[in-house]
DNA sequence: GGCTGTGAAAAAGTTCACAGCT
DNA sequence: AGCTGTGAACTTTTTCACAGCC
C-alpha cells in the first residue's frame, strides 16, 4: 500500500468509483471483483491488482462492501475535499460542463464562470453568474489550490493558460484544441474531442485492410 | 514499418498532426524530432520511435519535411479518406460538438444530427438540420463505416448504444459518463469530463501530501 | 556537425497462478 | 468452497546509446 499509486491506475480509479455508486444506487452493497470488472470493461485480476495498491479492502471468499470501498477509492483520489474550479469559456462546451450534474456530485464545486463576451457577462449559466475574464486573478487568488477548466477557442488558449498559471494554478483540464505549453509543476490534462475521432477512425480503417488483406490475425 | 504501430503510438500520433499542421500555417516547412516534440509534450526520442513505426520520412542530419511527415501520418492513420459521423444527442454538449471544426478539418464529414426532442427537430445546428432519433437507422444504413458520437443522457446512453450497435456501426465515441457494454468487434472510446477532473484532483492532493511529509521523492 | 533511425536495456503495466483468509 | 491479494512471468512502452546518412 506504501508505495506509490501508478498511473495508469490513477486513470481508472474514476471509473470504479463510478461503477460503484451505480451499485450502491441500486441497493447492492456487497460486490465480487468479477461483477465490478464486468461493468467497468477491465478484467477482474486487473482490478484486484489496482484495488490492492489501496491496501485490503476486500473480503477473501466474499468480496468487496460497495460503500466502504467506494470511501476508499475515494480518500485515495482526494475526492474526498471539495476542489474549487473555476471554469473559463462559456460557449457552448463552456455551458455544457456549467451544466454537468457530474462534477458537483463528485467533490468539485465551480466557483466562477469566466468569460471575455461581454454580453454573456451576468447572465446565469448552471446556477452561475458569468463573470468578465478580468476576474480571472482575482476568483483564483479567492480559492486556493482550485482547478481551471479551459473551454476557450483555440487562438487564446496559450494566453489565457499563461494567465492561469500566473495567477497560481497548478491544476489545468484543456478543452481546446491546442497543446498548451505549462511549467513542469502544473498539472495539464486535455480532452480532445477530435484526437478520439482520429483514434476511431484508424482502427476502422485497419479492419477494412484487415477483410481484404491477409495481415494481422489479432 | 510493416508490423504494427503500437497501440501507444497511434493514440500520440493525431497530436502530432496537430503541431504539424500548426506549423504548416506559418510557413514551417522543415521541423526537427527536437523541435516538433517540444510543441507536443513529448521526448524527441520517443517522437521518433513513434515515426520509425510509420517508416523513415525524415532526412538525417536535416529534419522531417513539414507536408509530406503531415501527409503520411494521415495515411497511416486512415484520415486522407473522409469518414461520416453521425452525431445523436444536440444538447448543449452536441451543439457543441456540431460546432466543432476540428472535424471537417480532419477528415471527418458530420452526416446526421439526430435528437429525441420533437421540438429540436428541424432547427439548424453548425449547419446541419435536427433529425428525429427515429431515423437511425435508415442514417447509418445510408452511411456505411459511419462513426457513431453520442452526446445523450445517461440513463438512456446503452439503448442508444445497442441501436447504433445493431444498426451495424462499429465505432461510437461516447460522451455520456456510462461504461458502455458493446460486442469485442466494436471499437469504442469515451470523452469522460468528469474523470479527467479526478485525476487532475488525486495529483493536486498529492502537491499538498508532499510538502506537509517525507515521502515520495518522485 | 547535425539529426534521424533503431537495436538493446530499462521501466511500466498486465496477466497468471496460486497462496491465504473467511 | 469461494473470492481476494500478490509474487512472478510476461508483454508493452519508454528510454538510452550510438550507428548511419546528409
Amino acid at each position: 500500500m506504501a508505495k506509490g499509486i501508478p498511473i495508469a491506475t490513477i486513470a481508472r480509479l474514476p471509473v470504479y468509483l463510478r461503477a460503484l455508486r451505480l451499485l450502491s444506487e441500486r441497493g447492492v452493497n456487497l460486490v465480487s471483483s468479477e461483477v465490478l470488472a464486468s461493468s467497468t470493461a477491465v478484467r477482474p485480476t486487473k482490478l484486484r491488482k489496482d484495488l490492492s495498491y489501496l491496501g485490503s479492502y476486500g473480503v477473501r471468499g466474499v468480496g468487496y462492501d460497495v460503500d466502504y470501498l467506494t470511501h476508499q477509492i475515494s480518500r485515495a483520489m482526494g475526492l474526498t475535499q471539495n476542489w474549487p474550479v473555476v471554469l473559463i469559456g462559456i460557449g457552448n462546451l463552456g455551458q455544457a460542463l456549467a451544466g454537468y450534474g457530474g462534477f458537483s456530485s463528485r467533490g468539485f464545486q465551480i466557483k466562477a464562470l469566466l468569460d471575455a463576451d461581454h454580453t454573456k457577462i451576468g447572465t446565469v449559466v448552471g446556477g452561475h453568474a458569468v463573470r468578465h475574464i478580468s476576474e480571472l486573478e482575482r476568483v483564483v487568488a479567492e480559492n486556493s489550490n482550485c482547478i481551471a477548466v479551459l473551454a476557450v477557442p483555440e487562438d487564446v488558449a496559450q494566453a489565457i493558460c499563461d494567465r492561469v498559471v500566473n495567477a497560481g494554478v497548478t491544476s489545468i483540464l484543456n478543452f481546446a484544441p491546442t497543446v498548451l505549453q505549462v511549467p513542469a509543476q502544473v498539472q495539464l490534462r486535455k480532452v480532445d474531442l477530435s484526437i478520439e475521432l482520429q483514434i476511431l477512425a484508424f482502427y476502422e480503417q485497419r479492419k477494412s485492410i484487415n477483410t481484404t488483406t491477409l495481415s494481422n490475425p489479432a
